[in-house]
DNA sequence: CATATATCCTATTAAATCACTAGGCTTTAT
DNA sequence: ATAAAGCCTAGTGATTTAATAGGATATATG
């Protein structure tokens, strides 16, 4: 019952460009320093958002990525569940066909699609916008 | 972002001596037919559930399980949490002290925190009882 | 007391997933 | 032409998952 990395990464990286929005490309390499996360790494997850059109890329020197769109665009659930693949807790849950004969007769279903529901009820709420609110919120009380 | 299957098991075999709730022990071996899951296994989950005093044994013939409480007094997250461990959405929010060196300036912790809250707020929430219920209500739809 | 029936306990294992790392290919600004 | 960036695929060690296997122990019943 764990985000994985790659999900918690794929969100720090999305937040990363969401904070250096100038509309300069950002490095990989910018952002795994800051980050602290490996450039290969980091790569493999860019790829990903890339490919489903959230973030652009530029290549060749001065080249990095950008975001696609603004930060109120981007839902946190987007991004989990384009990385994690899914967020249900249940498998039984993801697909629109559910393959598993007990459905009928499963009780716990009931129960799987309230913490489904609640788990959609925070994520598909939080916009990366909020996470840079929060972030400059943080900021704030740092200066006293 | 799953429970294991060893936390759903858990689950339906609490549930299978709930709906059994007669005072005579039930036998694995029943519920593993009725659950269709391994003896083997269910032993090894019912393990867990006993040395935790959730359920009592009586060892010998005419022997198995029962629970040790009344169903009301068992939640959902009391028996996910025991076999699964915890539920947090990440590991830096499992044990008391935080040893994540991020975490101060950590922004996701926000959001993870508000994840914990919501799953905490369905699994702390519905009870083994209310399974129970679940199942006679669709018993009932089933008479016509 | 003998026996069958149940729980109890520990070890092993095949498969899958996770979290990376490695290395070369392609594009493009200078 | 060159160097700096992204692009792409494969490999890999560690961990976790989902079991199986096999025996030890307790006890109701005849």
């Amino acid at each position: 019952m764990k985000i994985s990395t790659k999900g918690r990464y794929a969100l720090r990286l999305m937040l990363d460009l969401a904070l250096n929005n100038t509309g300069e490309p950002v490095r990989i390499k910018e952002i795994s320093a800051r980050q602290e996360i490996s450039e290969k790494y980091l790569e493999q997850i860019i790829s990903t958002l890339n490919k489903a059109g959230y973030v652009k890329s530029v290549r060749g020197p001065q080249g990095g990525y950008r975001l696609a769109k603004e930060p109120e665009q981007y839902t946190v659930g987007m991004i989990l569940r384009l990385t994690e693949g899914s967020l249900a807790p249940v498998a039984c849950m993801e697909d629109e066909v559910n393959a598993c004969g007990r459905q009928a007769s499963c009780v716990t279903l009931r129960l799987w699609k309230m913490l489904d529901d609640a788990i959609s009820g925070v994520v598909d709420k939080v916009t990366l916008a909020d996470l840079v609110d929060w972030q400059s919120e943080m900021m704030d009380n740092y200066v006293i």
